[in-house]
DNA sequence: CGGCATCAGCAT
DNA sequence: TGCTGATGCCGC
C-alpha cells in the first residue's frame, strides 16, 4: 500500500490533484503541509488537503511530490477544512484561500530573470532583429530583467512564447533561482487559567448575557445585533471585557478599511489587546502585528473581511459590523461572501454576531423567527424631518435657501445628498407620461444628444424615437439633477461660498485635502453621492438635503428599497444629535416606506412594509435566490457559457425558476461586462446540490469565471 | 494561472 | 512563410 496525497494549488482551478508521496517524505507529510509538486511543466507550491492509502495508481498517471516546505508548521486541519468549505461555496479553489491565509507571504519564491548571452550582445549590435524582439533585446542591453517587467513595459500579451523563441535562437538566457525569506513560527496560544466565563458585568449586561450564555455552553451559533452604532459599540465593549481572559481569538470585521476609523473608541480602550490588520498596512507593520497575534499577546483582531482568513485558533467570537454592506461580497480578489465565511468559521464552536442599524431585510426576518435577534432599540436621535415634493430649482430659491442661509451664518455645515455625479437627462411624453425604458433592466434610459438613449446600468443603447410610441406626441427632455448641476446652482445662489463635491473619481490627494478643509470648517457646503457617506464623520452637519432619493428605487434589484433606506439613514446619521438638526427631503415619492422611514431612521416600520412587499413578489426570505455572475473578457465567450449553463440547469433542475440572464457592468472593472441571472428556489434543500453542480461545471470549463451569492 | 497548440490575419 | 495576437484546453 502506497501513500498518496490530494493537493490544492493557489490557482483558479477548482479541482485538487493526486500525488504519490515518496518513501522518505512519508513520515513528515500532514494535512495542511505545504508541498512543491510538478504541475504541467511547472513546479508549484500547493497545500495538502488529504492523505490517502491506495493499492495502486488510478487510471491517470500520478507524479511524485518533490518536497515538503517545512520551515513552519502545517496549517491546522480545522483551518484547511474551513478553506475547503468556503471554496466549495464560492466556486473557488481551497489553495487560493490557503494562500491568502499566509500573512507573511511565501517563504520561498521563484525569481526568473532574463539576460543577454554573448551571442545576443553581438547580434543586438548587428541589429539582426525587428519588432518586439528588437525592443526586448534593447532593453536587456545593460541589465537583466524579469519577464513580467518586459511584459508590462512593452505591453506584450504573450511574453513567454517570444522569450522561448529568443532563447532557442541562443541570444538570451532565462535563469531561475529561489529566494528564501525567514518565516515566522506560530506558537500555541498560552494556556490561560480562566476556562469558564466570569459573572457577567458591564452596562449592557442583558444582551451580553444572552450571547455569552451560548458560548459558555460551548455551542456555536449566530445572533443579529440591531441598534445604533453607539449602542452596538457598548455591547462590543462589554463582550470584550467579559472575554478578556478567555483563551481564544476575537475577530472584529468591517466592510472596508475606511470604516476602521469609526472603531477608534474601542481601539483606544483596548490598546494593549487589539491589533488592526489590513492589506494597506506597510509590510513591516503587518508582520509585526502578525507576530503579536500568533504569539497570543493580542487576541482581538480588527480589519476588513480578510481577517476571516487568518489561520488563528480557536476563534470564539466573530463580529461582522454593518452586515448589510455590499462590500462583504463585492470585492476584488477571489470572491467570497464574508457573511458565509464567518458562519463557516464559527462552526468550530464560535459565535457570529452580525450587527447593523439597518440589517438586510431577510436577515432580520430569519433572526427574529429563530429568536436570535438582539434588539437594542432604534435610533434615539433628535432632529426634524421635512419633505418637499416641489421642483428643486424653486425650492432652492425659496424655503430651502433661507434654511441654508441660517446655517451658514451660524457657521454650520450643510450636506446635499445626490444620486449621481454630473448631469443626466431622460425623455418623457408630456401627453401620456411614457418614459423610454431599458428592455433588459426596466429602468429609465438616459438621454444624450450625441449617443441617443442609453441604459446606465447595462449599457443597452438605442435610437431616439421620433414620437411617443403610445400616443404619438413629441417627446420632451427631463433633467435629473446630478452633483454638477447642483454645484452650479449653489454657486450662483451662495456667491462667495466654497463648495466641495465628494464623489467617485477623486484621487487620494484631492480627497484628503477636501476632507481636512471640511473638518476644519473652511468648507460649509458639501455635495456628495453614496461615495461620500462613509468618508464624512457622523454628527458633523446641522442640515442635510436629500435630493430625489426615489431614483435609486429604480435599479433592477429586489434589494433596491432597502438600499435606498440605508443611504437615507446614513445621511441622517451625519446630522448632529441636536434640536436644530434638520433633514430636508426633496422627492416625488414622500410616502414610499424606504423614503419616509429612511429619513426618520425608523427601521422597524420600514421592515414591516418591505416584508409585505417581499411576500407579495415571492422574494427572499419567502423564496431563495441564487445570484450568478459570469465574467469574461469577451461577451461572446461568457454568452456562450451562460447559454450552456442555463441549458444544463433547465435540464437537471426543472423545478428551479430561472430569472434573466441580462448583461451588466462589473462592479470593480466597470469596463468589464458580466452576465447576471438569478435562480429561484423554494427553500434550502437543493442549494448543496446546485453548488456541487456549479463546481462540477467549473471543472469542465476552467476558463469560466463564475461567482454565486445566495439570498435566502 | 501559465504552458502549449492552434488558428486567422497580415506582411513579406 | 513567419510574425503576432487571440482563443481554448489542460494540469494528477
Amino acid at each position: 500500500m502506497a501513500v498518496y496525497c490530494e493537493v490544492s494549488f493557489p490557482l483558479p482551478v477548482v479541482q485538487s490533484f493526486l500525488y504519490k508521496v515518496p518513501a522518505e517524505l512519508k513520515d513528515r507529510i500532514k494535512i495542511g503541509s505545504r508541498v512543491v509538486a510538478p504541475l504541467g511543466s511547472r513546479r508549484l507550491a500547493g497545500y495538502v488537503l488529504e492523505i490517502k492509502f491506495l493499492e495502486k495508481d488510478p487510471q491517470y498517471k500520478v507524479k511524485e511530490i518533490i518536497k515538503i516546505i517545512d520551515s513552519r508548521p502545517p496549517i491546522p486541519e480545522g483551518f484547511v477544512r474551513f478553506a475547503q468549505e468556503l471554496a466549495f461555496n464560492s466556486l473557488s479553489s481551497p489553495g487560493l484561500f490557503l494562500e491568502m491565509a499566509e500573512v507573511d507571504g511565501q517563504e520561498e519564491k521563484e525569481l526568473i530573470k532574463v539576460a543577454l548571452t554573448e551571442k545576443g550582445q553581438v547580434e543586438t549590435e548587428q541589429k539582426n532583429f525587428k519588432g518586439k524582439k528588437k525592443e526586448i533585446l534593447n532593453l536587456l542591453k545593460d541589465k537583466s530583467l524579469t519577464p513580467n517587467f518586459l511584459k508590462r513595459k512593452l505591453k506584450i500579451k504573450n511574453i513567454n512564447s517570444l522569450l522561448n523563441s529568443l532563447r532557442d535562437s541562443g541570444v538570451i538566457e532565462i535563469s531561475q533561482k529561489t529566494i528564501r525569506r525567514k518565516a515566522s513560527l506560530a506558537r500555541p496560544l498560552p494556556q490561560s487559567k480562566q476556562l469558564t466565563l466570569p459573572g457577567i458585568t458591564g452596562f449592557r449586561s442583558e444582551p451580553v448575557r444572552q450571547i455569552l450564555g451560548k458560548l459558555d455552553q460551548g455551542k456555536s451559533g449566530q445572533f443579529l445585533l440591531f441598534g445604533s452604532f453607539n449602542d452596538r459599540l457598548e455591547v462590543v465593549q462589554s463582550l470584550l471585557e467579559n472575554l478578556r481572559f478567555f483563551p481564544s481569538y476575537i475577530l472584529l470585521v468591517v466592510p472596508e478599511i475606511l470604516q476602521i476609523q469609526k472603531w477608534e473608541p474601542i481601539i483606544e480602550a483596548w490598546k494593549k489587546e487589539i491589533v488592526v490588520m489590513h492589506s494597506q498596512l506597510p509590510e513591516r507593520l503587518r508582520r509585526e502585528a502578525w507576530q503579536q497575534v500568533i504569539s497570543g499577546q493580542r487576541k482581538i483582531i480588527l480589519g476588513p473581511r480578510s481577517v476571516l482568513l487568518l489561520p488563528v485558533q480557536p476563534v470564539s467570537l466573530i463580529l461582522l459590523d454593518e452586515e448589510q454592506d455590499d462590500l462583504y461580497y463585492q470585492t476584488e480578489g477571489p470572491s467570497f461572501d464574508a457573511r458565509e465565511a464567518a458562519r463557516i468559521r464559527a462552526e468550530e464552536g464560535g459565535l457570529v454576531i452580525f450587527s447593523s442599524s439597518y440589517p438586510e431585510v431577510s436577515h432580520y426576518w430569519h433572526n427574529r423567527e429563530r429568536q436570535t435577534l438582539i434588539n437594542l432599540g432604534g435610533e434615539k436621535k433628535v432632529y426634524s424631518t421635512v419633505f418637499f415634493t416641489g421642483e428643486i430649482d424653486q425650492l432652492l430659491e425659496g424655503e430651502v435657501k433661507s434654511e441654508i442661509d441660517n446655517r451658514l451664518i451660524s457657521g454650520d455645515r450643510v450636506f446635499f445628498f445626490v444620486q449621481r455625479k454630473g448631469y443626466s437627462s431622460y425623455l418623457y411624453c408630456p401627453g401620456c407620461g411614457f418614459i423610454p425604458r431599458c428592455q433588459n433592466c426596466q429602468i429609465a434610459l438616459t438621454f444624450k444628444k450625441e449617443e441617443g438613449l442609453r441604459c446606465r446600468y447595462c449599457g443597452y443603447n438605442t435610437e431616439v424615437p421620433e414620437a411617443c410610441p403610445v400616443c404619438g406626441k413629441k417627446l420632451k427632455t427631463g433633467k435629473i439633477r446630478g452633483s454638477q448641476y447642483l454645484e452650479e446652482r449653489l454657486s450662483q445662489l451662495f456667491a462667495g461660498q466654497i463648495i466641495a463635491r465628494l464623489e467617485e473619481g477623486l484621487d487620494g490627494q484631492q480627497e484628503k485635502k477636501l476632507l481636512s478643509k471640511i473638518n476644519a470648517g473652511k468648507i460649509q457646503l458639501i455635495i456628495g453621492t453614496e461615495y461620500a457617506l462613509s468618508r464624512l464623520k457622523m454628527g458633523m452637519f446641522s442640515l442635510a438635503v436629500i435630493i430625489n432619493p426615489e431614483l435609486s428605487l429604480n435599479v433592477p434589484d429586489f434589494r433596491a428599497a432597502h438600499q435606498t433606506y440605508v443611504s437615507m439613514s446614513k445621511v441622517a446619521d451625519l446630522l448632529a444629535n441636536e434640536e436644530k438638526s434638520k433633514l430636508m427631503v426633496i422627492t416625488a415619492m414622500p410616502d414610499h416606506p424606504a423614503i419616509r422611514e429612511g429619513a426618520r431612521m425608523e427601521y422597524q416600520k420600514f421592515f414591516e412594509s418591505e416584508i409585505e412587499y417581499r411576500k407579495l413578489l415571492n422574494y427572499p426570505p419567502f423564496s431563495l435566490l441564487i445570484e450568478i455572475n459570469l465574467r469574461s473578457n469577451s461577451i461572446r465567450t461568457s454568452g456562450r457559457l451562460s447559454r450552456l449553463l442555463l441549458e444544463k440547469i433547465a435540464e437537471k433542475f426543472p423545478q428551479v425558476e430561472i430569472i434573466g440572464p441580462k448583461l451588466s457592468r462589473s462592479v470593480w472593472r466597470k469596463s468589464q461586462k458580466e452576465i447576471k441571472f438569478y435562480l429561484r428556489l423554494k427553500n434550502q434543500e437543493m442549494v448543496r446540490e446546485l453548488r456541487a453542480f456549479f463546481n462540477n461545471f467549473r471543472i469542465g470549463h476552467p476558463g469560466a469565471r463564475i461567482s454565486m451569492i445566495i439570498w435566502e
